[in-house]
RNA sequence: GGGGGCGUAGCUCAGUCGGUAGAGCAUCGGCCUUUUAAGCCGCUGGUCGCAGGUUCGAGUCCUGCCGCCCUCACCA
């Protein structure tokens, strides 16, 4: 038997020790229960007296205990909540009947107590137990009761044991929850209403990625997931509901990297009548509220950067930053090939605005490090987008950057269903047939055809969002269960 | 796929020039009714990621492999 396995021997013998007391090891339902956070707050118009037990002041608290200060008869545990910790106090005189089974506790163990609130003679808020529920015994070791677990694959593949050991990581994900929410509320509070469309399908368009491909058996048909639910969101548009959104976990057959992960999640919405313009505001907005319910300041870091969310953020035409960043001329296609080989694209085979995307990502993505919309690209990359009035070489779209990354892409969106047809129809030189957005779906066209109003589109990056507001470096810091190889059955 | 780094006890980490694998915490046993990472005494705990090689001798040097992180490439 390894070491290992003796720790859990040990623990589960603990387990069979309470069961012949009689103790439900594992509790049950357990009601009425106040977070720490909440009883922080009711003690503050307490005015306890240090080293005083406020007799009837009861409180009723579950949680995990972290910390464990064992003096004999007397024992304080650190016990945390997800609002966060507070101190029990369990003394042998009051719990008599119950002090056998309480010798048993450990860390990590799950439990309940219902006291009176005091405080200790140096000053720690302590919940004086009269009654302690184990609601779980537990039979794993926790990790460093300081450290907690640092070990990022471990944290990664346990998710579970970095969510209750490192509270920080918890707060992340609360608030990514608080984002989320935010988005949606502003969206709601435009008039949009959410909706869902599939995650199966059996053309996948939208975008430009390779996608994952599965088998439906009863149908006997090959399914594509997501890569996006642009061209299902637009049906929409033609059916009359004028303004929607998808919070929308897409998959993409890509690379990893500290800003991919193979599925993330993008709100993506469109709102008839309005435009490209319309969508920077939608961008700025909903930004601005999840600031707002997260802590209000619009300048906030990001690294070793301060980043500064007031509105308006930046916009900057496409050509104008490649001629500042890459001193070239967007219409110059034999200059752009000139610095192409100057950067060491291998360009050869490439379309001109193939070409040009690489210059421009390249010399100009890097730069944008303030809040940026990035307006007006080559049309030939944007077979889904409405072509510029006075020239039909630029394309009615724009990207969002902040910190050199890609937070958002929105178009004024091309109803006109021959000119899509003929997009969809044409394939670029220099893109890879499985990564191009342009996959004919007939049915798609055909929707258009009955009339799509003129409206805007957008999508944004969760994922990023996230990252951004929460100052996190990896995308696997904002996302719970980011895909690891698996390993094999040895690993703990 | 290229480059760099990491992998040692349940957790967090040391390990010098190649010379008997260590510490703290946790666990286990003992003392303890006001602790805050409680303290004190005693014990237990190892496939040094895996497989080879060099060597009298490898955690340490070499080769290959596995996993993870960073980075470049790829990637709307």
């Amino acid at each position: 038997m390894t070491y290992e396995e003796e720790l859990r021997q040990e623990r589960i013998t603990k387990v069979e020790k309470l069961r012949e007391m009689g103790v439900d090891p594992h509790g049950g339902r357990f009601d009425d229960v106040e977070s720490t956070g909440s009883i922080r707050e009711r003690a503050k118009s307490l005015n306890i007296d240090t080293g005083e037990i406020r007799e009837g002041e009861r409180a009723r608290v579950a949680g995990r205990i972290v910390l464990q200060r064992v003096m004999g008869n007397l024992i304080f545990l650190t016990i945390r909540d997800q609002s966060g910790d507070l101190q029990f106090g369990l003394s042998k005189k009051k719990l008599k009947e119950q002090w056998p089974a309480l010798k048993l506790l450990d860390l990590g163990d799950i439990i309940g107590a219902d006291g009176d609130l005091g405080k200790t003679k140096t000053d720690e808020l302590t919940l004086w137990a009269d009654n302690v529920t184990i609601l779980s015994k537990t039979i794993q070791p926790p990790p460093s009761k300081w450290h907690g677990l640092t070990d990022v694959e471990l944290r990664y593949r346990h998710r579970y044991v970095d969510l209750f050991s490192n509270p920080d990581v918890r707060e992340t994900f609360i608030q990514r929850s608080t984002i989320i929410q935010a988005v949606r509320d502003y969206l709601i509070g435009c008039d949009y209403i959410e909706v869902e469309t599939p995650a199966l399908q059996p053309i996948y368009g939208g975008a430009a990625a390779k996608p994952f491909t599965t088998h439906h058996n009863a149908l006997d048909i090959n399914l594509f997931l997501r890569i996006s639910p642009e061209l299902y969101l637009k049906r929409l548009l033609v059916g009359g509901m004028e303004r929607v959104f998808e919070v929308s976990r897409n998959f993409r057959n890509e690379g990893i990297s500290t800003r991919h992960n193979p599925e993330f999640t993008m709100v993506e919405l469109y709102e008839a009548y309005a435009d490209y313009n319309v969508m920077m505001e939608r961008v700025e907005g909903m930004t601005a509220l999840a600031i707002e319910r997260l802590d209000g300041n619009l300048k906030r870091p990001f690294g070793d950067r301060e980043i500064d969310y007031t509105i308006p953020w930046a916009r900057h035409k496409y050509a104008d930053l490649l001629r500042e960043h890459a001193g070239v001329d967007m219409a110059d296609v034999d200059g752009i090939r000139r610095k192409a080989d100057e950067l060491g694209i291998k360009h050869e085979k490439m379309d001109d605005a193939v070409v040009t995307n690489e210059v421009f990502e390249a010399t100009v993505e890097d730069k944008l490090i303030q809040p940026t919309f990035v307006y007006d690209y080559p049309a030939a990359i944007c077979p889904l987008t409405r072509r510029h009035p006075e020239n039909p070489d630029i394309a009615l779209r724009f990207e969002a950057f902040v910190n050199g990354m890609e937070l958002g892409n929105a178009y004024t969106e091309l109803n006109d269903p021959i000119v899509q047809e003929e997009n969809l129809r044409s394939s670029l030189a220099g893109e890879k047939k499985d990564e191009t957005m342009a996959v004919m779906d007939e049915d798609f066209i055909l929707a258009l055809e009955y009339g799509m109003p003129p409206a805007g589109g957008l999508g944004v990056g969760l994922d990023r969002l996230v990252m951004l507001l929460t100052n996190s470096q990896s995308i696997r810091d904002v996302i719970l269960f980011p895909l690891q190889r698996p390993r094999q059955a040895t690993e703990g």
